[in-house]
DNA sequence: ACAATAATATGAGATATCTCATATTTTAGG
DNA sequence: CCTAAAATATGAGATATCTCATATTATTGT
């Protein structure tokens, strides 16, 4: 991890202000960090002494289970918090956070702000909102994950991820993500591919039928 | 519906006061109401004009699918907010919302108090800290609900639900909160007095091997 | 008290998903 | 450039879970 000092700190600080989200100066404590990739931000079971703030990078929510089994349960990316559960509450689990790729991302130190963050409507008002649409998303993601098979999830996982028709993610992240095995992943894809609603590009898959996906992936959403 | 008025309100107010989650007296727009057993508080879709908080009773909250299928999310008991994601955010899809005993609860009127309730820090900080329970309760559930088969959640449920050593569920609401089918509730159900660990009373288990349920409930957590 | 509805119960066959074994290909580190 | 580790790939059998059919028992409204 690298601490931004000077210009380099001062043109983050403003090519990406958060100060809107404050209603007291909050610049001066803002340490700008970046992560390489991999890098964990918080170890799990570790309770952090920041709360970070995301301006670009993308970073992984792993938890450890006590049969060793670890899980991804959620991305973190661009304007999310970081930290924001161990700000609020006393007691609290903390989950381990690891970099996908290089993360960029202000640390603002509990010892120094927590109060005044705790008294700023501004911020509580931004926080409220972040945790409320937090807590929506989740739960969309756990009733769709119990209702429907994995077809359904995957159809809107690719639409949701591929870049220009094409989808190009690992099969080791999604299985994990999506909480089905490898095997049982690759073999939905190939169901897929005998469909004809995606076509195999070496390692890559070039969506063939979006709109055959779409169906499948219409069928979880409601909103 | 019911409307308590007078006496019967000041003396809810009095006993359940929630002055303290306020700095401004709240106490003047508070409308005390009794929900009868199954009534709908919020329909699915309509938004409410009424922030909810609970006092006693339960409730279930639910959510149809384009297909049709309608799911229990979560359950909603004494302390819980309702209504504060339509508090928060101009866009969100409402979820139906049904009382499954008597329920009575407070309800303060949007239209009077929402841009007061925006600026009290005390609120807010009540607010959020009951957002972040909400989104860490369902994050954790959702990772469970992947990573392990109904065997261990059900070990869990039974042990969260069972009063002095029984069980008394309704299976058909239980199937549907733990997302599994009927069929296969029951299925696991009849495992578990095969193994010894329930045994069945009439309609209800009494349980015989806490300490195995124990272990099984176990293996999904780490807080 | 009776009829309608909801909840419980069980069997049997289908499907979704997992585990394990094993082979090949790609990626990362020295 | 070479090797170890990670990721991809595929088969086969096991298990978890679902759907449907059908019967029995509670609960509720009139």
């Amino acid at each position: 991890m690298e601490i931004y000092k000077k210009q380099k700190r001062q043109h983050y600080l403003e090519e990406h202000s958060i100060s809107h989200l404050f209603s007291f100066p909050i610049e001066e404590f803002i340490e700008v960090r970046e992560y390489k990739r991999d890098e964990w931000i918080i170890r799990e079971g570790m309770r952090p002494d920041y709360l970070f703030y995301v301006i670009e990078g993308k970073a992984k929510i792993y938890v450890t289970y006590q049969n060793g089994k670890v899980s991804l349960i959620n991305f973190i990316s661009a304007q999310d918090f970081i930290g924001e559960m161990e700000l609020l509450n006393e007691v609290y689990y903390t989950k381990g956070i690891q970099t996908s790729t290089k993360t960029i991302c202000f640390a603002i130190p509990f010892h120094q702000c927590r109060t005044q963050m705790l008294e700023d409507t501004t911020f509580l008002r931004a926080l409220t909102k972040f945790l409320s649409i937090k807590a929506t998303r989740m739960s969309a993601k756990y009733s769709q994950s119990l209702a429907f098979p994995l077809e359904n999830r995957l159809a809107d996982f690719i639409l949701q991820t591929a870049d220009e028709g094409v989808y190009k993610e690992k099969h080791v992240t999604v299985c994990d993500f999506l909480g089905v095995s490898y095997r049982h992943l690759l073999h939905v894809f190939a169901q897929f591919c005998d469909k004809g609603y995606l076509k195999k590009e070496g390692h890559h898959y070039r969506i063939q039928q979006h709109n055959k996906l779409n169906e499948l992936s219409m069928i979880l959403k409601n909103e």
